[in-house]
DNA sequence: TAATTTAGCTAGAACGATCTATCTAATTTA
DNA sequence: TAAATTAGATAGATCGTTCTAGCTAAATTA
């Protein structure tokens, strides 16, 4: 029972912060719904801060990794396409109410720079995974494809709130492999 | 003068609440940039909640009615590339910290779902908007490649913290096009 | 085995600061 | 004169954080 109050804690923390907002959400809300006392936060993390930059690490990854792994166990042609898989199933079932890491950004950008930065170091790793899913499906991978991907992937994120997760990653699915498909921009 | 104070507290308002964030804006700290007193505000508006809201609107329709008049004064052919050009300058110019409505949605979701629901609305008009200039340079549009195009502008927004307005506007100029040409989805 | 130390957790009080909102009374403006 | 605005006090709630004192269970020691 060493890290089970660590990770009610997280497992709490990640539920109110993602639903409710971060600022809205007080630390007295997050001890009382995972059951433990006040100090207990306090003593598992310095600040709420700490606790913030913790769940988003912590949720960022669980989804960097299920991406990783998806693109790993690709074939070679479909990484994208099973990268953009993973996505909508996690708009359909995590993530239905936009990117904690955007929000994040935008709730801290002014108070805390070191967690808007964290935001975008991991915007940067997710970036990285669709460079490999990218390399992995075509010889010469441009930089400007994988960001052009993440600006699709973001705009989606960003509209589930608004149009639903169904509608959502079906725009996504079509999208994506344009997207792909037009790697010079070949239109003005 | 009659406005004057009204005007200067939306204007302050919507910088800080922009720049902040909602819950991150004390009244307090809106009156004072304002230089009004604090009864003037509730004077004007009834609550925080409902300068947020008049807020919204104003900065909203604002950005709403360049679209428009662009979408208005294009020639036939040329109004989505005229609609993502305004898209673009708003995000270079005014908009550099993402979408204060999707911010809306997701701050007050929960807490407040007026402002929830007044965003979507907000998203609605933009949908029509995108649809309407859609009709102009093509025969029939189909609402899905609007919902498409309205994906990649709030990924757009979003990722401007992220990668900045050049590189976000770049890859913009680069999409739209491709989406309007793959109406139908071509590829699986 | 029995006594003791250690570590983690508990509830609750308390801190100063800040929050939204209201009221009053004086002053400015039209 | 009448309406709008002012500064400031005030209310009650909540914010993040710290402290205290006691509890429990495991680990250490005798």
């Amino acid at each position: 029972m060493r890290t089970s109050k660590r990770g009610t804690l997280l497992d709490t923390a990640e539920r109110l912060f993602y639903s409710e907002g971060f600022h809205a959400t007080g630390v007295d809300r997050v001890v009382a719904e995972a059951g433990v006392a006040r100090m207990t936060l306090y003593n598992h993390f310095p600040s709420k801060e700490a606790l913030i930059e913790a769940v988003l690490d912590r949720r960022y990854e669980r989804y960097l990794d299920e991406l990783r792994r998806a693109v790993d166990e690709a074939t070679a042609g479909g990484a994208v396409a099973a990268l953009a898989d993973v996505h909508c199933r996690w708009l359909e079932t995590t993530s239905n109410r936009g990117c904690i890491v955007i929000k994040a950004i935008g709730e801290f950008e002014q108070h805390h720079p070191a967690i808007a930065d964290q935001g975008r170091r991991l915007k940067r790793e997710l970036l990285a995974v669709i460079g490999d899913a990218l390399a992995r499906d075509r010889a010469a991978p441009d930089p400007a494809t994988a960001e052009r991907l993440l600006v699709v992937l973001e705009g989606a994120d960003a509209l589930v709130p608004v149009l639903g997760a169904s509608a959502v990653t079906g725009h996504l699915r079509a999208i994506v492999p344009t997207i792909v498909a037009c790697p010079a921009g070949a239109q003005a």
